[in-house]
DNA sequence: CATGAATGAGATTTCATTCAT
DNA sequence: AATGAATGAAATCTCATTCAT
């Protein structure tokens, strides 16, 4: 995996976010969303960010995706599998996009920079959304499926970590202040729109920075 | 109501949580914590927060008030009336609580540090729990409760605005600060236990005043 | 009860509705529409035609009255005994209504005349609603109630029996007759509407009478 | 639409009451009494008639129909659908029926004759049974409800002013009379019995004829 | 794989009724 | 007689899940 890992951070590095998702689809790490089972999860992922994950039933996300909602478990075990399946793509989709925008990136300001936008975009991209469920919904989880996520999440916040600290952000506790990003980046979810007249995610991360680097 | 908030500026700007509690419900803005319907309210809002609405049941909630599900409805229409109030009055708490807090402290700064640090309390302190709530449950909602929080929730806001703009923080704009600020310390209630050998509130509030006005 | 109730037609010759009632009251046949229990009849009755007897919840009469729903109990011993009662003094009125009119008409054609708009009156009148509460919610009687107001019924129908015999309505069977003017002019209070620029109640029974004795 | 009730009405000129049902199924009209949508309105209507709407239990109709009750809910989405698609139902049908038997009787007398008749089985037949809950249960009915069932009853009720205009009965108001024909018609399903000693429902028929069309 | 029907456990809600004060 | 709180049985409804076709 962490060869994988790697080796695919090499391949990122000059792709767009479609031909990101193209490269790990082929990896078997993301599951292709033209399939049944992608546009399942991409219809469930959007649906368990607006309504969450308790107000958003089987039936919901079935008849968005065109099928009766029995149909759903030839894909899923159960709903709270696809909230699992869901929350892993979305931790690999981000950690991928992550590690390559950081690698473009060079001094340790525009590495922190780079992982602010990338988890924005990770939260209100249309790709695979979306970052702020595994904020918002963690409770939903069961917790054997808490630990499969965590186990890909830890990756993903040692790179946090890592550009925090080399960014000497004040208040010197790095895991501090990727808590306090977690909440605040999520948050955003309720009231950013990236589409619009106002501010673009470089811009939100723009400012964002400037506030927790100076 | 701007002179009656005056009045209780002054008039909690020495009282307990207990008493600015015992003040409010003598003016009518809050519901006696030992009346039938302030019990349940307070259990309500400690299931909500430590379970999400969605996954407490109105049985849970009468079994511990110690009284039959049905009974609950002799004090409120439905379910979703019982996290409209739950909020209705978690927001005038931490608002009278918060401007209370900001008048006693002097310097701008200070008053940021306040605002902060009442809000952590509000989020993680016992006496009317739930805030958290306010943010993790606003879907749970339903458009016309959203409404009526939301008026009550201005006031509150408005305090945050003023004491950031006051404290000068970087990053120019006073809502995003304060947008940022929301996420980032409710999502405290999930990593954050103010009971252990770690961090008080206080020094919690510090760090995080740091970061947001260095 | 035969005596009285003789005495009671040559009583009622000249009444108004609202004297008429006033004598029943002071007879003990009809409850004091202006003491508690009477308020709470006349409101009951007219909720029960309005919205049927199971779509009104003794809530809703209690609010009406303007007491708390636990105090109906003091009067009634139950729900349906408060239809039962409803049922009583409407079958009561009704009689007393109808055999004073037909006291003042002359010929067996007035006579008839008199019945048919004796019982509009009882059904869109104001002082005590609604004869086609009789109809309409027969089925929500118990067993016992229904013999109770049965009992009071025959005098009624009886008198009507003898006003179509009288009258030669065709189609020879008085009790056919009778039966199909219940249906008739109980389906009455679903259409129309005695205060308006339409027909009268007497108008109405005329045209009635034209049709089942022209 | 008219077209189609046209060429329907010469269909349906020799059909027996089962044929025509199974030619309105085929319009997509009916619902097939065989579907388990089908046989749950027919078990509906039939409790609906003998026991009351509110007196109705969805317990009891899954129960007849021989399913859970929360399995109805996979069919009408509450009970009140139930009910408004029980009217439904039996509207078209009755029209159906009326309009064929109207067309097969030939002097404006008997035309009339057939529409009391054939109103008369929809009340007290066995095929599509519920016709009587039209007005029994009209009040159990939500306002968006009603409107949906008025507009298909609004041919039904052309057909009878038609017929009685044509039959010129006294009285004039031919709106008039029908709605005494709507009262007494439907109010002979609480006391006429065809299965008896007693009339038969053309014997019946014949009689109200005699009394509004002498 | 998809459908359509059903399951079944459990949720919210309703509401007549009781009762201590 | 009225109040306010509670009861408790039963109702409607929800919805993830199963399964024969």
């Amino acid at each position: 995996m962490h060869k994988g890992a790697a080796s695919l951070a090499r391949l990122g590095q000059n792709l767009s976010p479609q031909q990101l998702i193209g490269a790990l689809v082929e990896r078997g790490e993301l599951t292709d969303p033209g399939s049944p089972r992608g546009r399942l999860l991409n219809v469930a992922a959007r649906q368990f960010e607006q309504k969450g994950y308790a107000r958003t039933t089987v039936r919901d996300i079935a008849s968005e995706v065109g099928i009766l909602s029995g149909s759903i478990f030839h894909h899923f075990a159960s709903k709270e599998q696809i909230l699992c399946a869901v929350m892993r793509e979305v931790t690999i989709f981000a950690s991928a996009r992550m590690r390559s925008a950081m690698q473009q990136a060079e001094s340790p300001r525009d590495k922190l920079r780079a992982c602010i936008q990338s988890e924005l975009e990770a939260i209100h991209g249309q790709a695979v959304p979306g970052f702020s469920i595994l904020v918002l919904e963690w409770r939903s989880l069961s917790k054997d499926s808490r630990k499969e996520v965590l186990r890909l999440r830890d990756e993903y916040e040692h790179i946090w970590l890592i550009a925090i600290r080399a960014a000497k952000c004040p208040g010197g506790d790095a895991a501090l202040v990727r808590r306090l990003l977690v909440g605040a980046l999520s948050h955003t979810y309720s009231w950013f729109k990236p589409r619009g007249k106002g501010l673009s995610i470089a811009e939100l991360a723009d400012r964002i920075l400037l506030i927790f680097a100076p």
